[in-house]
DNA sequence: TGAAAAACCCGACATAAGTCGGAGCGCGAA
DNA sequence: TTCGCGCTCCGACTTATGTCGGGTTTTTCA
């Protein structure tokens, strides 16, 4: 992980294509840039750590990242992945909480950091920004009411076959470097081995199939069954 | 459930006691008391069901309520208890999503409901109040992220023995006619009859003691070492 | 390029959790 | 008071999930 100052102007550019701040005029950019920090993290290096209290606001230029807590028992479960654009860590700047969980690089991963005074302000001045960061923080409620009602109420066939139809775009799924097993496994709540059998059933019923590039959805209807998707 | 108007010079002296609304002066309160709406909703009523659009902000002004969602075969998860003196339904208010669970009153309780509109007119003056619903969102987020590592990564004991350690006052808790062993099951992700045979293994250690009034914990420490609390 | 590490596979087994039948209790409505 | 429903309890059973040992394949990187 290094740290390294940009030219403001260089900056004030960038900032302008962020959805995030989209809607805000080019003084309080300016400001904005002065203030910012720029990171780039290795594979597998930690963003932030369960239990920090870090007074930045985080968006993510390009990478991703997993947001998971682990158990001493070294099994984890991952809360949430981060793409490209996302803004995370509202918690930790603007509620001052110790963060909840532990973000980690899936990829080398480029990320400004947004000091807590300077956020303060843009919202001071412009509350249509609280307001976008209000319905961030919505939809992760909502992302993560989901998460607890389906490790509570679903069986881990369930919770992959509806992952795999989310995820899918037409009818195939794009296996990056991080979209092994364990990875998956960890999304689901569950092991390496209890997927691996599950993946086989769903292989041998003819609904999926995998290598190593892909994961292709055979049969749509037959999926959507197995993810008991009626009630959602 | 039933509504009824209340002359606006009493609603103006309540509103002036919410927490929430602390901080603002007189004359933004009486234009609020003008805009909210009063309801008593009856024990095991539903206050808004998932899937609702709710533009109204609520506050829990005395009662309570459970906020859940049920898998069709009957099973329900409880996310969340909500006790007087709280908001809720910023999701629906504020970012405007459909809500991802339902609402049902434990006892009679009685709820302001506070239009979107003057929720955000009270926003774009006072930015504070943005800043305490922010808060309150963070933390949800965070009992929720516990709620799904907890069901992920825990046993049913631990969950169980976790809960009674958070909510025991001394070392009692009074159990009031909802903490029955139905709800306290729905609460904890399982179902009554594997509650009462943690209930069962838990008092046969001598950790607990339970009768129809209240909870007794008997050994914390020993409690505290089923709860796996070392890793929190 | 070759060795070590990581991922994956699979059957056998262990354990946590869910289901079922049946029975007792207590409370409230008729 | 009696009836019936819902809560509680309990043992026996099933099922989902996790664990282990051992193997093969793939990836990594020195």
């Amino acid at each position: 992980m290094n740290s390294q100052p940009i030219a403001s102007d260089i900056l004030l550019k960038r900032l302008k294509t962020f959805d995030f701040l989209k809607e805000l005029d080019n003084e309080t950019l300016s400001t904005l840039a002065k203030s910012a920090v720029w990171k780039v993290f290795a594979p597998d290096s930690v963003v932030f750590w369960e239990g920090d209290t870090e007074t930045n606001l985080y968006y993510l230029q390009y990478g991703s990242l997993k947001v998971l807590k682990s158990s001493p028992d070294g099994r984890e479960q991952v809360l949430k992945f981060i793409e490209t654009d996302e803004i995370f860590n509202e918690v930790g700047v603007l509620a001052k909480r110790p963060n909840p969980a532990t973000a980690i690089a899936l990829e080398e991963s480029g990320i400004w950091l947004i000091p807590r005074h300077a956020l303060e302000e843009i919202i001071s001045v412009h509350p249509r920004t609280a307001m976008q960061i209000i319905e961030n923080m919505a939809d992760k409620i909502i992302e993560l009411v989901m998460l607890a009602t389906d490790l509570s109420l679903k069986t881990v066939e369930a919770r992959f076959a509806e992952l795999l139809l989310e995820q899918a775009e037409g009818d195939v799924i794009e296996r990056r470097r991080w979209t092994n097993q364990t990875e998956l496994a960890a999304r689901l709540g569950t092991v390496p081995d209890v997927l691996s059998r599950v993946i086989r059933g769903l292989t041998k019923a003819e609904l999926i199939e995998m290598d190593k590039q892909h994961i292709r959805i055979l049969d749509r209807a037959g999926l959507e069954e197995r993810a008991m998707l009626q009630w959602k």
